[in-house]
DNA sequence: GTATACTTGACCAATTTAGTCAGGTATGTA
DNA sequence: TACATACCTGACTAAATTGGTCAAGTATAC
């Protein structure tokens, strides 16, 4: 199973720019000084955001990314989605037809992590953006 | 965060002496063999198993490990906890008094994952030995 | 034309995972 | 009492993953 900082950074990112209401592009500099997440790393993570269009970049000087999307609209399961954060768990290696481990049943486990699955997707369908958005704004006021 | 096979192997192996009815001790010899999990790599998980009261252990010719409690006393969570298993995500490091990442206030993400991990427990307190066990006979019927 | 900012891809050190290996110790049975 | 079985412990390791860094671009606004 796989949810490290790498989703945490895309998280903590996004809501960055979601807090300027897309007025305008949040560079990547910026985002890196406030959030303290190294520019290079901020870098493959967007790059993978922009090609599941959470994102759009805009190119030259007082440029950055904009959301694609409203906040409300990007759930967590998009974004971790995006940049390869798989709610995976290790499953069976071989799950041919005759079963697990190359017996004829399936193993105990077998269903159990596809269930996790959805249970932990229904947890990150119900986020969004938006909602973080508010947490963190309750708590400033 | 940690879901690997250490605990998927825990659990296969532990709905494996279930199956006996705790009446004579399981070796981890048979286990390894019917389950297809390196001797070795269970003795050190049943070394753990045993630590945290899940099992027993009958020691000479015959020997093997019982259950310490009955299948449905025994949840998934327990399972976990034994083998380290902690359904731990990726955290902010340093938590001091002033907030996340040396700023003043705390980063967006920083209840999100306290989140997460109350709702997969509840996943895994739900679960039992015997929940998986009803499963697999099931199945097999 | 130049500074800014996105874009791409190679590379790397540290950690974790999923084991292996080598040596024990305890105990039931013959 | 010998001996096989099975638990027990700790050191070691190859492969994968993580969390980055580094270098060399390209596009665009001013």
């Amino acid at each position: 199973m796989k949810l490290t900082s790498k989703g945490r950074y895309a998280v903590m990112a996004l809501v960055d720019i979601a807090r300027f209401d897309n007025i305008n592009p949040v560079s990547l500099r910026d985002i890196s000084l406030r959030q303290g997440i190294s520019l290079d790393y901020l870098e493959q993570i967007f790059s993978k955001l922009k090609k599941n269009q959470i994102v759009q970049s805009i190119r030259g000087t007082q440029g950055g990314y904009v959301l694609s999307k409203r906040p409300n609209e990007i759930k967590l399961t998009n974004i971790f989605h995006a940049v390869d954060e798989k709610v995976k768990t290790v499953q069976c290696k071989k799950e041919s037809k005759k079963g697990c481990n190359g017996k004829a049943t399936k193993c105990v486990t077998h269903n159990l992590w596809d269930e996790l699955e959805t249970h932990i997707n229904s947890f990150f369908e119900k986020k969004s953006l938006e909602d973080l958005l508010k947490n963190n704004t309750e708590r400033r006021i």
